[in-house]
RNA sequence: GGCCCGGUAGUUCAGCUGGUUAGAACGCUAGCCUGUCACGCUAGAGGUCGACGGUUCGAGCCCGUUCCGGGUCGCCA
C-alpha cells in the first residue's frame, strides 16, 4: 500500500541541499534513482528536478523505517524527512555530494515497476522506445534542463516584448482555410456539415488586422500547425514568437527582434551578443553560399570559375555554360589527407542524389594535382584554376556544371557536409540577417510566377515598375533571420495599400472571386485606414534547439511527434467511433484502421 | 512519393561461409555484506532474432513483401 505524506511537507528539493544546511531537519522528496543496500547500512539516491541528495539508513535507523528503506526500488517515489549531516566520504561528482540526509521518517508514497528502461542522463536507449514512455524519458535531467530552458525563453520573451510596450494577444485556433502554402490540420464542424476550419499554419492574417485595430505592437506566443513531412528541424506543430508593429519599416523591426536575442542571450546563457547582425541579400547568400540560410561560421565561399572555362575541351563545362548554366566550385582546404579518392566517390553520389549530374575536384595532395577531367584541360588550364581559386597544396576543390540554380543547392549543401567532415565549424553563435528577398519565385512545374513570401508582403517602391515586365527584379521588404544555418524567423513589412494589393494579386495571376473567397475581409479590411506595418515569426522550438545544443526539436519538445507525423505514446492519430463521423457528417474512404 | 540507415533477452550490443542447446554486459529477482555513491560477492530468471512468405536437408544470417523508427530530397506562401 502506497502511503501519504500526512504530517510532511517538503522543505528543500534534492538538488539545493549543502554543507551549511549541515543540523538542520529538512523534507525531500521525489524518487528513486538507484538504492544500494551494504546490508547493515542502505543509501537512497533521491532525485527531483533539482538534482539528487543521498538518503543514509544505519544501524541507528528505526528498524521499520530501515525495512522500508530495505524493500525500495528504482523509480519508487518517496517522502524523507531526517536531517542532513556531512557525509564521511564524499562525492565530488554531485552538488549535494559533502551531505547526507539521516533519515527519521520515510514514506514509500508510490512503488514503480521497472522502467523498460533505465532513467540515466546518459543512455543509449533507442528514441522509439523512449518516446513510447516519454513521462519516463522527461525524468532523464538533460530533457528536463531542455524543457526549463524552453521555459525560460518564453519567460524572457515576454518580459522583453512586455517592456517594450508589445501586447500580448491570443488570435483564434479554428480559422479559415486558405489553400496557399503549407497544407492545412483540418477541423470539421459539426454545425456546419461539409465545413471545416483550419488550424493556423501562423497568426499572420490575424496580427495583421491587429495593426489596423490600433495595437500598435502585438505579441504572442503562438502555436502553428502545418501538415507537412517532418524533418529534425520541423514538428507539424510547433510554437512561434510570433509578432508585429505599426508605424515602423524594415530597419524598426530588425533591431527590435536583435535586442530580444541579446536579452535571451544574456538571460538565458549569460553571453553578450553583438549587435546588429550581420546582414546579406539573398541574391548574395545563394550566390555566395548557395543556401538561403547559410551557415557563416566557417568560409568556403562558392566562387564562379564560369569565365575560365566557357571555351574548355571538357565539354561537361562548355556545354553547362552554353545551354545557360555556370561552373563553380568550393575550395575545402587542408583537406586532401581526409578526403581519399574512395570518400570522394561517396560525395559524388551524396551530390547525385541532390540534383547534381556529377562532381568534378581537383585534389591537390603530391606535387602534381590530381584532376579528374586533367585530360580535358589545355596547357596552363588547370594552373589557372587553381590560382583563380587561391587553391594551394592541401586542398581539394570541387566543381559542379549544370543549371546555375543546381549548381548552388548542390555546392551549398556540399560546402557544409564537407565542412561537418572537416571539423571546421567552430563552436559558435552566428546570427544572420537575410534581406531583399525577391517577391516572386518561378515554378518551374507551373511555368507561373508564385509569391515566395507571402501575397500581403510589401515590395519595396522602387521596384513596383517591373512588376508587370520582369517579376524577377521585384525586391520584398521580407527578411529572415539565420543561426548557424538555421532558419528561426522570417518576417516582412506588408501592404498597406489596397490599390497596391490588388496590383499584387493580379501580377500573381488570382481572379477577383479567388481574392475574394480567400482573403475578402482582409482586403476590406485594409480599405478602412491601416498603419504601414510590418513583423515577424520566430521559431521558438528552433531557438531553443540551438540554445540546448539539441541535435533534434524533439529534444526541446515535451511531447514531440515522429516522422509520420504521429505521437508513438499515445498513438495518435486514431480512428474515431461511426457515431462522431456521422455527426461531422464524413464518410471515410480508406486507410480506416 | 524517392533515396539512404537501422530493428537479436527489459536495455545496449555480439553472433564466423547458412549448421548442435542464440551469447556478453547492464538491468531484474533472491541471498550475503556497516560508508557506498556505476557499491561488492554468489546464484537465478529472462528470447515469436520486428512480421509474413520464399529458397534450402537446415535460416538470426540468403531472397521477396510488409510494419516500425531515424536521416534526407521533394514538400514546408
Amino acid at each position: 500500500m502506497a502511503e501519504f505524506m500526512t504530517g510532511l511537507k517538503r522543505t528543500n528539493y534534492c538538488g539545493d541541499l549543502r554543507i551549511d544546511d549541515c543540523g538542520k531537519e529538512v523534507t525531500v522528496c521525489g524518487w528513486v534513482q538507484r538504492q544500494r543496500d551494504l546490508g547493515q547500512l542502505i543509501f537512497i539516491d533521491l532525485r527531483d528536478r533539482t538534482g539528487i541528495v543521498q538518503l543514509a539508513f544505519t544501524d541507528s535507523t528505526d528498524k521499520e523505517i530501515f525495512n522500508k528503506a530495505f524493500a525500495c526500488r528504482s523509480e519508487f517515489v518517496l517522502a524523507a524527512k531526517g536531517f542532513v549531516r556531512e557525509r564521511s566520504s564524499k562525492n565530488s561528482e554531485i552538488s549535494t555530494g559533502d551531505i547526507e540526509i539521516e533519515v527519521t521518517d520515510l514514506r514509500v508514497l508510490s512503488k514503480a515497476q521497472t522502467p523498460p528502461f533505465e532513467i540515466l542522463d546518459k543512455t543509449d536507449t533507442n528514441e522509439e522506445l523512449r518516446l513510447k514512455h516519454r513521462y519516463l524519458d522527461l525524468r532523464r535531467t538533460p530533457l528536463q534542463k531542455n524543457i526549463i530552458m524552453r521555459s525560460k525563453i518564453a519567460k524572457v520573451t515576454r518580459d522583453y516584448f512586455n517592456e517594450n510596450g508589445f501586447i500580448e494577444i491570443e488570435t483564434p485556433m479554428m480559422i479559415k482555410s486558405t489553400p496557399e502554402g503549407a497544407r492545412d490540420y483540418l477541423v470539421p464542424s459539426r454545425v456546419h456539415k461539409g465545413k471545416f476550419y483550419a488550424l493556423p499554419q501562423s497568426p499572420q492574417m490575424y496580427k495583421q488586422l491587429l495593426m489596423l485595430s490600433g495595437f500598435d505592437r502585438y505579441i504572442q506566443l503562438a502555436r502553428c500547425f502545418r501538415d507537412e513531412d517532418l524533418r529534425a528541424d520541423r514538428q507539424p506543430e510547433f510554437t512561434q514568437i510570433d509578432m508585429e508593429l505599426s508605424f515602423v519599416d524594415v530597419e524598426d523591426i530588425l533591431e527590435i527582434n536583435e535586442g530580444l536575442f541579446k536579452r535571451l542571450f544574456k538571460e538565458v546563457m549569460n553571453k553578450d551578443l553583438e549587435t546588429p547582425f550581420e546582414r546579406i541579400s539573398y541574391n548574395e547568400a545563394m550566390k555566395n553560399y548557395g543556401s538561403d540560410k547559410p551557415d557563416i561560421r566557417f568560409d568556403m565561399k562558392i566562387q564562379n570559375i564560369s569565365e575560365l572555362v566557357k571555351d574548355s575541351e571538357f565539354g561537361v563545362f562548355a556545354n553547362a555554360i552554353k545551354d545557360g548554366g555556370s561552373v563553380r566550385a568550393i575550395v575545402a582546404k587542408n583537406s586532401a589527407d581526409t578526403y581519399t579518392r574512395k570518400e570522394i566517390d561517396k560525395l559524388t553520389e551524396y551530390v547525385k542524389g541532390i540534383g547534381a549530374k556529377g562532381l568534378a575536384y581537383i585534389r591537390w595532395v603530391d606535387d602534381e594535382p590530381a584532376c579528374s577531367f586533367k585530360k580535358f584541360m589545355a596547357d596552363g588550364e588547370l594552373e589557372n584554376i587553381l590560382n583563380t581559386l587561391g587553391a594551394e597544396k592541401g586542398d581539394i576543390v570541387f566543381i559542379v556544371a549544370d543549371k546555375t540554380s543546381v549548381v548552388l543547392s548542390t555546392l551549398g549543401a556540399l560546402r557544409l557536409t564537407v565542412a561537418k567532415r572537416l571539423n571546421i565549424i567552430p563552436n559558435t553563435f552566428k546570427f544572420l540577417w537575410i534581406v531583399d528577398f525577391p517577391f516572386f519565385e518561378y515554378d518551374e512545374e507551373t511555368g507561373e510566377w508564385v509569391a515566395m513570401h507571402h501575397p500581403f508582403t510589401m515590395p519595396k517602391e522602387e521596384c513596383l515598375q517591373y512588376l508587370d515586365t520582369d517579376p524577377s527584379k521585384v525586391v520584398a521588404k521580407a527578411f529572415d533571420l539565420t543561426l548557424n544555418g538555421t532558419e528561426l524567423s522570417s518576417g516582412s513589412m506588408r501592404i498597406t495599400d489596397p490599390e497596391l494589393q490588388q496590383k499584387m494579386f493580379r501580377a500573381l495571376k488570382m481572379t477577383d472571386e479567388e481574392i475574394d473567397a480567400k482573403f475578402g475581409f482582409l482586403v476590406e479590411a485594409y480599405k478602412y485606414g491601416a498603419p504601414p506595418h510590418g513583423g515577424m515569426g520566430i521559431g521558438l522550438d528552433r531557438v531553443a534547439m540551438i540554445l540546448c545544443n539539441a541535435e533534434s526539436l524533439r529534444d526541446v519538445t515535451a511531447f514531440p511527434k515522429v516522422q509520420n507525423a504521429s505521437e508513438l505514446m499515445s498513438a495518435c492519430p486514431s480512428a474515431v467511433d461511426d457515431e462522431s463521423l456521422e455527426v461531422l457528417g464524413i464518410t471515410v474512404t480508406e486507410n480506416k484502421e
